[in-house]
DNA sequence: CCAAATGATTTCCG
DNA sequence: CGGAAATCATTTGG
């Protein structure tokens, strides 16, 4: 149940209480593969950890203990001064009234930040984004100039993220995507790698030659397949400042358990961060431009046959960047 | 609407 | 645990 429910209705939690709400959407469409377990089994924590593990009273019992202790008091009180049935009666109203109020607002707070954490989780993980035109461009950059060994270290990968503004396991995720998928297939990223090694030649040799202003790339040597010479710098990158908060690490929620408010107030923690961070997009480090011809240096990229030359001729697989 | 592209997840391996 | 490979689920472009 979405609390220690109180008897009281709970218009709010819907019919059965906020776990249906919160486990909908975690089955699978297919139903056939058991996967999606670790997301389930996160969401599981989620949601299903109220205080199993030390019951502090429910909230009901709290207004029974509060009620008669006022009762005590206004007890002592009647030896000194008179007191009527009905101011007595008066104050348990009070005490109900307030009791109750306060629950509420606790259940529906709660009820909403676990709704707001449950999307944030689980429409996040499953809605997928592109990442923007500049993350891509700077991810590119990086693969294809490590072309030879395209493992970010840890480091490399926290730096990445953090221009492309998003997180490390998604620069992972990425890196990995990109590496079978390049392997897979290196013809059809023959023209995005020219492509980037040459714009990583042009960077290189802006930062050598900042003052010539040469739009004559220095011979690429390479049987160019169509596209010309001209490297527009992509400016048109959208770039809404995506909410990428709540990265992957960050459950903290993991161990609540201490009371309803506290959990409140968890809760509210973790959902005012989705500030999304600033990137600092734009100085760019120079990764080195190692221009390593060998290719497929990683993983015996030994190209058994079928990657001899789908649409232009092999020749050059690289070109000589820099001198 | 379909197919390709793409990000994320799962499974397996060393 | 990090990576490869397969696969899933969504987005994008035609």
């Amino acid at each position: 149940p979405c609390l220690p429910s109180t008897g009281a209705s709970a218009a709010w939690c819907g019919p059965g209480s906020g776990s249906a709400l919160l486990t909908r959407g975690l089955t699978d469409k297919g139903g056939a593969t058991s996967s999606r377990s670790h997301a389930q089994a996160r969401a599981r924590v989620l949601v299903g950890q109220h205080r199993t593990v030390s019951e502090p009273l429910l909230p009901s019992q709290a207004c029974n203990e509060f009620t008669t202790h006022v009762m005590n008091l206004l007890r002592e009180q009647s030896r000194t001064r008179p007191i009527s049935p009905k101011e007595i009666e008066r104050m348990v109203g009070i005490i109900h009234r307030k009791f109750s109020s306060i629950q509420m607002q606790l259940k529906q707070s709660t009820c909403e930040a676990v709704m707001i954490l449950r999307s944030r989780f689980l429409d996040a993980r499953r809605k997928r984004r592109n990442f923007s035109k500049q993350a891509t461009e700077i991810l590119n950059e990086y693969f294809y100039s490590h072309l030879s060994n395209p493992y970010p270290s840890e480091e490399a990968k926290e730096e990445l993220a953090k221009k492309c503004s998003i997180t490390v396991s998604q620069v992972s995720n990425w890196f990995g995507n990109k590496r079978i998928r390049y392997k897979k297939n290196i013809g059809k990223f023959q023209e995005e790698a020219n492509l980037y090694a040459a714009k990583t030649a042009v960077t290189a040799a802006h930062a050598v030659a900042a003052a010539v202003q040469n739009n004559q790339t220095n011979s690429p040597t390479t049987p160019n397949s169509g596209s010309s010479g001209s490297f527009n710098l992509p400016n048109s990158g959208d770039m809404f400042m995506n909410m990428q908060s709540l990265n992957g690490d960050s459950y903290q929620g993991s161990q609540v358990g201490a009371n309803v408010q506290s959990q409140v107030d968890t809760l509210r923690h973790v959902i005012n961060q989705t500030g999304g961070y600033n990137d600092g997009l734009g100085g760019n480090s120079l990764y080195s431009p190692h221009n390593l011809n060998a290719n497929g240096g990683w993983q015996d990229a030994t190209t058994p046959s079928s990657v001899t030359s789908p649409t232009e001729g092999p020749g050059s697989v690289h070109s000589d960047t820099s001198n």
